[in-house]
RNA sequence: GGGCGUUUAGCUCAGUUGGUUAGAGCGCGUGGAUCACACCCACGAGGUCGCAGGUUCAAGUCCUGCAACGCCCA
């Protein structure tokens, strides 16, 4: 699938600034940067620079405490989707956090060959064009193709992780099916088969007889269908003109009927047990059995068909009564020898002709409509038949608890932690795993087997040798004279095993696991009659060792030593149990780090679960419903740090996101307006960085003087390090909402809304403007570095304007700014509690509430914002000293030509007044004031106030209350409506002298 | 059938251990081309926190039941 949106022209509009400007970031060249962020010419070159410069790779002997994460691997069958994007912004950021903080990171990438889903794909491709199957391709050429399609996909999935930032080290790139990862899954089957982990056997599996293989329970989707019950008479033997009734969805199956069932206390049928039926059609006599587990008495006639070759229950009961297992169906659907006449037809032909039958012959009691759950195969979507079969299975008791045992105590850790729940519940079931796919696609399982007849003297014992060192085995050393071990000798270390022929006895099966690719070894095996099983494992057998095989092992590689275990896992919930689980397995059963303890050997401490993208509808975002949002379109848009601001700030402890999806009028393809919120972001960080690049111009050097700081100068220090502890508390707890909120925030409402208004005026004073300078340097210098992992293209960009114009952004005496070239390695900030400034925060508060008064009173009053005002503040000494030490700047944020403050401020003729805490805020508005408008305001603030003084007052004459209640909270309430009580009367004597 | 989750402003979502008048973004209303930004600025409207009980001096927050929606497992 080529990647046609490469080089798609972005904007519609056309750029606003001249085209010398494309080297954004690099403003002293270039004169101003241009006022809207363009992030097209940003972060191609940016990307670029970053691994020019090598920051991603991470080297083992490298100084700082590791951190690492393994992506999911993405799957090869298609383009990455919204939910990819998600996924993968998550870890950059955490990876990109550490990396900041010193630690040595480590983000592995790669992607997955997904063995069924990959196949389908490329079958399905096949016959659309050309009208073939894969039998008519053949094998080699199937998987030859496949690998064409997996070369193209791999690439545009991993230039996609490239285009939202992703700071992988590339050079580490994997596939789970190179040969290092091939090498990985070699060993772990020989290593399980050796230790009797892996067993062959004949199972009850889901058949998808379209694909013609088996497919794990996971695989399988159950949907409500509407079929009939069809209730059948089955004649009893010897009691002419006696039958018993068995209903049934899938009458066919009756062909492999080899038991009738009633329950053994059911007073109706205690005579019958231990009777013959004759099945009808076919005339196979069958016995009456009597089973407490299967059978229901209440249901239908109390008696049931039993078909233990094709329904998993019946399966059940067929081991428990020993029971013959039938096998009616051909792997792709038809019903064989064993349906006699009935042989050949399709499985719903056969249901046709089986039910036309039975009614020819009276033997139909009744049919009934009927609802049934029928599972079906997620690949091919159709109906899956329980189909009897030689599978291979991991034993699951041992591992499972081992793998339960890690959560349980806390090495491994879900965030949040009720999908530890959904682990554990999964896990506890212990249910042995079919690995083997009758598939083309995928590591093909590493056994080789031969039936040997035995001689008569020697009984069918299993056994096993590990060669060619090891003991002999005597069955196998009675038929082949040793010959055999000798002839495989030095052609590299192998596993026997010998059972007993499942169907033929007296003969023996021999299956040996070679432990390395051994060519040699294969070559002499297939000489010698050994045949290799066709099958391929499950992809979670290779998906379960990734963060082992990714990292070298069987080998003991420096990167084991250094890197594993992994610290954080982040992944969707769907793939708790699939694939975090068998992780946890392989890795505790592998214990891949040589030295370390076998409890630590867990392949992850955290295990990151975020929510799943849906539509606007609460509908999954999928292929098939069009209501998908490709990330590169958005990235084309709205640029990928907008995507993945956009995608942290969704980022909630929930477990569905929904995304309204939009047709973009300009392209006609998907979007959200939930991007421009990020997007907006972004152009805001871009302009105050070019208000601040314009402003430092020759601030190099410039005198910082702790002493002369300002009040908004220790107000904006102050929250500076208030913000700086809450992003890094958040991302410590894995709450990206709340980290990016509160650096949001902070950006935009304070940085930008307060502060960089307040320093405006200074900059143009000579003696004012070093102190703002280099404060103003300071702050912007820690959002930024705050910022990055969030949006890193922006923000590098950002810094390298920031360190052409002032290199030196530390405060002498107050904090430092550790320099740094690159942004992306710069240091994340460290604490400064000296900088927090309570006093300083509570009067700015002062500040901004007169502040806000008289824009408010400004706006109620319809006064031009243009228009010059003069107030006065009725205020304690205090405040009054404050607001006159701030003057020019409340002048400057509320349009006032003069302000006045004081105890004895009097109240000017008229004037629109505004009661704020501790303070009386008088607007002067001679010849503008409307007096109708003025009193309405002030009546619909004393009713405003009164409302809520009644609520406090309630609770204060609330006995309960005030006796129970903590002491302080009483009194809180009680300080709280003195001050309405006084704001109310404050408001009532302004209202009188308008009068 | 079992488990989990969700239900808060028109929309999408926050809301630690119960304790200011429940917040944000978008959207909406009013005003604004002021020399960082109209992808902007100022001000504002908008909520019986799904329903019904209960615990408590106090419930969006804890408990029980119900309803709707979604996911996982059988």
């Amino acid at each position: 699938m080529p990647d046609k949106k490469k080089d798609k022209p972005s904007d519609p509009q056309p750029p606003a600034h001249e085209p010398a400007a494309n080297e954004q970031g690099a403003p002293q060249d270039e004169g101003p940067l241009p006022k809207a962020y363009d992030p097209a010419t940003v972060e191609n070159r940016i990307y670029a620079m970053w691994e020019q410069g090598g920051y991603f790779h991470a080297e083992p002997d490298a100084p700082g405490k590791p951190f690492t994460i393994v992506i999911p691997p993405p799957n090869v069958t298609d383009r990455l989707h919204l939910g990819h994007a998600l996924n993968n912004t998550l870890q950059d950021i955490l990876i990109r956090w550490r990396r900041m903080q010193g630690r040595k990171t480590l983000w592995v990438p790669g992607t997955d060959h997904a063995g069924i889903a990959t196949q389908a794909v490329v079958e399905r491709r096949i016959f659309e064009k050309e009208k073939k199957t894969r039998h008519d391709v053949g094998r080699e050429e199937i998987v030859r193709r496949i690998w064409a399609w997996r070369e193209e996909c791999g690439d545009i999935i991993l230039n996609q992780l490239k285009r939202i930032g992703s700071s992988c080290d590339w050079k580490r790139t994997r596939f789970t099916l190179d040969p290092v990862c091939a090498r990985a899954v070699r060993h772990a089957f020989f290593k399980m088969f050796k230790d009797g982990l892996i067993y062959r056997g004949k199972r009850l599996v889901n058949w998808d007889t379209h694909l013609q293989t088996a497919v794990s329970d996971d695989e399988v989707y159950h949907e409500t269908v509407k079929g009939h019950l069809w209730h059948i008479r089955y004649p009893v033997k010897g009691e002419p003109g006696r039958f018993v009734i068995v209903a049934t969805t899938r009458p066919e199956t009756m062909l492999g009927d080899t038991a009738v069932a009633v329950h053994p206390d059911d007073p109706r049928y205690q005579d019958l047990i231990g009777k013959t039926v004759v099945l009808p059609l076919l005339g196979r006599e069958i016995p009456v059995i009597a089973d407490g587990i299967l059978v229901d008495p209440k249901f239908g006639s109390g008696c049931v068909k039993v078909t233990p070759a094709h329904d998993p229950n019946d399966y059940e009961t067929g081991l428990r009564h020993k029971l013959e297992m039938i096998n009616i169906l051909t792997p792709d659907g038809r019903i064989n020898a064993a349906g006699g006449p009935y042989q050949g037809l399709d499985r719903f032909k056969a249901r046709e002709k089986v039910v036309q039958d039975l009614e020819a012959q009276g033997l139909l009691e009744k049919v009934e409509p009927y609802e049934t759950d029928v599972g079906h195969s997620d690949r091919s979507k159709t109906p899956i038949e329980p189909y009897l079969s030689e599978q291979w299975f991991v034993r699951m008791a041992d591992l499972a608890e081992k793998a339960m045992e890690a959560v349980r105590d806390g090495r491994v850790k879900f965030h949040p932690d009720r999908y530890g729940r959904t682990y554990l519940d999964w896990l506890s079931q212990k249910r042995d795993w079919c690995i083997s796919r009758q598939l083309w696609w995928g590591h093909q399982i590493p056994i080789w087997s031969q039936d040997l007849d035995l001689p008569a003297d020697v009984k069918p014992e299993p056994c096993s040798e590990r060669g060619p060192d090891a003991q002999a085995c005597a069955a196998l050393d009675r038929k082949m004279s040793g010959d055999a071990r000798e002839y495989l000798k030095g052609a590299g270390r192998y596993f026997l095993r010998v059972e007993p022929h499942p169907e033929e006895p007296g003969r023996i099966r021999t299956l040996v696991c070679p432990e390395e690719e051994t060519p040699e070894l294969q070559k002499r095996l297939e000489a010698a009659g050994w045949v290799r099983d066709p099958d391929v494992l499950d992809t979670w057998f290779s998906s379960g060792l990734w963060p082992i095989s990714t990292m070298g092992w069987p080998e003991e590689t420096a990167t084991l030593k250094t890197f594993y275990p992994t610290n954080v896992l982040c992944t969707a919930r769907e793939i708790i149990t699939l694939w975090v689980a068998r992780m946890v397995m392989v890795g505790l059963y592998n214990k891949p780090r040589p030295g370390l303890a076998a409890a630590e050997q867990v392949p992850f401490h955290d295990v990151y679960i975020h929510a799943m993208i849906q539509d606007g509808e609460g509908r999954p975002m999928k292929k098939s419903l069009g209501n998908g949002v490709d990330p590169l379109e958005i990235i084309a848009s709205h640029g990928a740090d907008a995507l993945r601001f956009t995608l942290a700030w969704m980022t909630t402890e929930t477990q569905d996101v929904r995304m309204p999806v939009v047709k973009d009028p300009v392209t006609g393809r998907n979007t959200s307006p939930r991007f421009d919120m990020g997007r907006n972001f972004c152009n805001k960080l871009w302009n105050a960085t070019r208000f601040a690049l314009m402003n430092l111009a020759g601030a190099e050097g410039a005198r910082f003087d702790a002493a002369a700081l300002r009040l908004e100068d220790r107000w904006i220090l102050s929250r500076t390090e208030q913000v700086r502890r809450a992003v890094t508390d958040e991302l410590e707890a894995f709450h990206f909402q709340a980290a990016i909120s509160a650096a949001y925030s902070f950006f935009w409402d304070e940085l930008c809304d307060w502060y960089l208004e307040a320093v405006k005026p200074r900059m143009a004073v000579e003696a004012e403007r070093g102190t703002a300078q280099r404060v103003l340097a300071f702050v912007l210098d820690r959002a930024l570095r705050l910022l990055h992992p969030f949006i890193p293209f922006i923000t590098e960009a950002a810094w390298e304007g920031l360190s052409a114009t002032i290199g030196d952004r530390g405060l002498p005496g107050v904090a430092e700014a550790a320099p740094s070239e690159r942004l992306i390695l710069a240091a994340w900030p460290q604490a400064i509690p000296a900088m927090v400034d309570e006093e300083a925060e509570a009067r700015f508060a002062a500040v901004m509430e007169v502040v806000r008064a008289v824009r408010n009173i400004r706006t109620k009053m319809q006064i031009h914002p243009g228009a010059r005002l003069t107030a006065f503040v009725k205020t304690d000494a205090a405040k009054a000293r404050v607001l006159a030490e701030t003057e020019g700047l409340s002048r400057r944020l509320a349009g006032l030509e003069r302000l006045e403050a004081g105890p004895g401020i009097e109240k000017p003729a008229h004037a629109a007044a505004e009661v704020v805490s501790g303070a009386e805020v008088y607007v002067s508005l001679e010849g503008l004031i409307d007096l109708a408008a003025e009193r309405k305001r002030l009546e619909e603030r004393i009713a405003k106030d009164r409302a809520y003084l009644g609520q406090i007052e309630k609770k204060l004459e609330n006995k309960n209350f005030v006796d129970r209640a903590p002491a302080e909270v009483v009194e809180r309430e009680r300080t709280r409506a003195q001050e309405i009580r006084d704001a109310i009367a404050a408001t009532e004597r302004n209202l009188a002298e308008l009068a």
